[in-house]
DNA sequence: TGAAGCCTATTA
DNA sequence: AACTTAATAGGCTTCA
């Protein structure tokens, strides 16, 4: 059923086998080739790998060509765990949480990763030993019930996929990039000098002003501005739209272009896309609401221009799916409201939706206002307006509106408030409490209720893609492999002759995510998905 | 000179 | 009309 694992030394390690409640089920075994031996029981008896952390283990197993099909990750379930109870800051690690069982002083901060990831991998002194994680485990079985255990497998399968993504890689073609790049800023300048046409409009901003400014000081352009007699609070692009001053289209087009080039320029392609592929190392659960971040690469900021690097290799697709209209879906079915619940059984929920607004000849359609008062009362929004949507939702559809309201109210009193299945956000801080009687802590309140508002629904918005990815792995046909994953949105790289297994694949495990989650609501989960060469081409 | 924080842009 | 949720990241500015 289980089977923990612990690397020790260069290549070595130890496995115990365990039962159902992680009590040992065999002797300690040592082997000399702690890969080989994961790669011949996962042959065997396929069990869920118990170990200390996926992200450091895994992809030593994947250059070896080894993949596993179910884990359990103690760092990531310690950290579900720890926030449940209502003390994330404590460490996640084996050695910490051992330390707590046995009710000792914290262990010693681990020690840096200064040997890089090898000797955190496979270093005997750094892992813990398999006593270690075979004690914490069962610890954790004992401290989840049904919805947390749903909620560890799934992040733990999520560990095995980003691991597994980063090893595939997203195939980037440097040459698209770099032709973009040369028609967009000009030929590739040297170190550290702007790219000619960026020069050229930093010139074109200095003369509109008839002196030096530097466009990439907010500062100097607010002082150039208010120096020709136009006073901007900020030089937000949306800001500058507004003044009529001839320095603005160059400086609009300057600060479009400079962020191509300083965020995903040529420094960005030599250092991220090496070799055909990014591969940005995905953190799971490294957000609060439990989606995911990256680190390096700004892997989740990629400007929707660059899509068009994005290229499958020859003879193979990419089929480019995401969950339509995600968030509102999992509002209608966590609420369980009637009405909601019935305009969310459809595949356009706003045009649905759209049926208790009216629309304003020249303004915003009927589905226009759905959608702002649908955004306010999931964001806790509410100026202008969208008062007066969010009073026709409130009327309309009270049950959904109430589940999002006690949200932000538990939030404001400094309470905790849970995803469906039980992720927590953090508590509020120690000073919260005395804090919210003052002025500066109204805002604080309203401030922490718009989290909590936002957090139930976005936390179990990244339940149910979390739960779509791992419920779509094991039915990916052979070749086919998840190579990117944005919150709702998924491409998979797949042989060509396989990507209407695939396509069929995704629609399965849309509705098995709903199912596993919410039972058998109404809600409907439609995935929009496009098979296509390129990125840039799917809708 | 380096750290910390501000400003701004990008994504869902 | 204007900025409400969650992020990452680079250049600039301020400060020790």
């Amino acid at each position: 059923m289980f089977y923990a694992v612990a690397p020790e030394g260069e290549k070595g390690g130890t496995l115990r086998a365990l039962a159902r409640d992680g009590s040992p089920a065999g002797e300690v075994e040592h082997v000399d080739d702690l890969v080989a031996a994961v790669a011949e029981r996962e042959r065997g008896s396929a069990p869920r790998w118990v170990w200390a952390s996926t992200a450091r283990l895994y992809p030593r197993l994947l250059r070896a060509g080894v993949t596993v099909g179910r884990c359990h990750d103690l760092e990531l379930t310690e950290a579900l765990l720890l926030a449940f109870e209502g003390r994330p800051g404590e460490s996640r690690s084996v050695g910490a949480a051992l330390a707590r069982l046995r009710g000792l002083p914290p262990p010693e901060e681990e020690p840096a990763e200064v040997e890089g990831e090898q000797q955190l991998l496979f270093g005997g002194e750094v892992a813990p030993p398999v006593e270690a994680l075979v004690e914490v485990h069962a610890a954790q079985l004992a401290r989840m019930e049904g919805r947390l255990r749903l909620l560890a497998a799934a992040e733990s399968a999520g560990g095995l996929i980003a691991a597994e993504m980063s090893h595939e890689g997203l195939p980037w073609r440097a040459d698209a990039h770099d032709e973009l790049l040369t028609g967009l800023l000009g030929p590739r300048p040297a170190h550290g000098l702007r790219p000619r046409l960026l020069q050229e409009l930093a010139d074109r901003i200095s003369a509109a002003f008839g002196h030096p400014v530097n466009p990439d000081s907010p500062q100097q352009l607010v002082k150039a501005f208010a120096g020709a007699g136009f006073s901007v609070p900020s030089t937000r692009a949306y800001v500058l739209k507004g003044i009529s001053h001839p320095a603005v289209p160059a400086v609009l087009e300057y600060k479009e272009l400079s962020r191509l080039h300083t965020a995903h320029g040529w420094n960005w392609l030599d250092a991220w896309a090496k070799g055909g592929r990014f591969r940005p190392e995905y953190v799971v659960g490294g957000v609060v609401s439990g989606r995911w971040a990256t680190r390096g690469g700004g892997a989740l900021q990629i400007p929707k221009v660059l899509r068009r690097a994005v290229v499958a290799d020859p003879g193979h697709v990419l089929v480019v799916a995401d969950a339509a209209q995600l968030e509102p879906r999992v509002l209608a079915a966590l609420a369980g409201d009637a009405a909601f619940t019935e305009a969310a059984a459809q595949g356009d929920l706003y045009a649905a939706l759209a049926e208790v607004f009216t629309g304003t000849p020249g303004g915003p359609s009927a589905r226009d206002k759905a959608k702002i008062a649908m955004l306010s009362a999931m964001y806790g929004g509410g100026t202008g307006e969208a008062v007066q949507l969010l009073s026709v939702l409130k009327q309309r559809f009270p049950a959904a509106f109430e589940y999002v309201e006690s949200a932000a109210r538990a939030g404001e009193r400094g309470e905790l408030v849970r995803s469906l299945l039980g992720r927590t956000c953090p508590p509020a801080s120690a000073e919260y409490r005395d804090l919210i009687t003052t002025e500066a802590g109204r805002h604080a309140a309203a401030s922490r209720g718009r989290f909590t508002r936002n957090f139930v629904v976005q936390a179990t918005a990244a339940e149910w893609a979390l739960a779509f990815m791992a419920l779509l792995r094991p039915r990916l046909p052979a070749g086919a492999h998840l190579v990117f994953f944005q919150h709702d949105e998924v491409i998979v790289h797949t042989p060509q002759a396989e990507a209407e297994a695939v396509t069929r694949a995704l629609h399965t495990a849309a509705a098995e995510a709903a199912r596993l989650l919410f039972g058998d609501t109404p809600v409907a989960f439609p995935m929009e998905a496009a098979t296509v060469s390129c990125y840039a081409d799917a809708k």
